[in-house]
DNA sequence: CGATAATGATTTGTGTACTAATTATCGTAC
DNA sequence: GTACGATAATTAGTACACAAATCATTATCG
């Protein structure tokens, strides 16, 4: 009797491998993110904002589907270390509004660089890696759609 | 120009997928598992110990590919909890011999019904899970191949 | 107009997660 | 048998990640 019918046996846990998957490819990041000083979660930041500046952050959090008790730290930091401007929305004082810095636009050329890098490093063709897109963006829906 | 051919655009990185995949999914375990007591990172941990106690840090970093500095602090809270007993082997005091408690043991009843109810919580087939753990462990697979 | 509800961000508390440094123990070579 | 390199675990330090509580500002209702 093998474990082939264990429920809860490890390697077939849809969640581990994902939790693994995740960690391992952000690992591969770090190497790469680092001489910019950036860590994996600030780079996601800085994507949204190379594609929308100014944004809030509740949009943030929305966009990159983070708390806004974690975002904040997170944007001071980024602030600390001279990439964005942290302001309060002259209309709303509420909201802050979350604005790139000279710096901040400069460092786009060598995040460029990232993504490619990241594709020879893995090795593995378009293909594979549009079908893993395609199934964890079907997972994110299902999570999505769970939530009650 | 739309962002089509922004190398950069958020929704088309796989490591961003791949962070969201992961946090939602954990996330959707967080109320089965709180009512336990356990949080995901300890639930995989009881897992592997389920599967095949007793395991030393090295041997349970290896398995779940967690830092031994990440399992430490873990293992203390599984054991305030009751739910293992940590114990320097007799052989080799250098290595921790971790290992289940009755607690621990009765808990597996319990987990049981952790990984249906998910899938049911999801509501996606078997065989887009199966595609998605193909994928998954294809990409571990390069990363861990990509470390140099 | 003024009390109150709602909203956006921050803070607090707990628990990962990794790197690097430290500690304790073991094995080996001299 | 003692110095020494290797190994196993822990600790220290920084940075997420989320839930819950708090705070400031805005909107709304009586």
């Amino acid at each position: 009797m093998s474990d082939m019918a264990d429920p809860l046996s490890l390697d077939r846990q849809v969640c581990f491998a994902l939790a693994i998957a995740s960690r391992n490819v952000i690992g591969l990041y770090r190497p790469l993110l680092e001489p910019m000083g950036l860590t994996h979660p600030q780079y996601l930041v800085m994507l949204a904002l190379w594609e929308r500046a100014p944004l809030s952050v509740k949009e943030l959090s929305k966009l990159l589907r983070l708390d806004p008790g974690t975002l904040s730290p997170l944007l001071k930091r980024l602030e600390a270390v001279g990439y964005i401007r942290r302001r309060r929305d002259s209309q709303d004082q509420r909201v802050l509004a979350v604005s790139l810095t000279p710096e901040g636009h400069r460092l786009r050329d060598e995040a460029e660089k990232v993504p490619p890098a990241i594709v020879r490093r893995l090795g593995m063709n378009l293909e594979e890696l549009q079908e893993l897109h395609r199934s964890l963006t079907r997972v994110i829906a299902a999570a999505d759609g769970a939530h009650h």
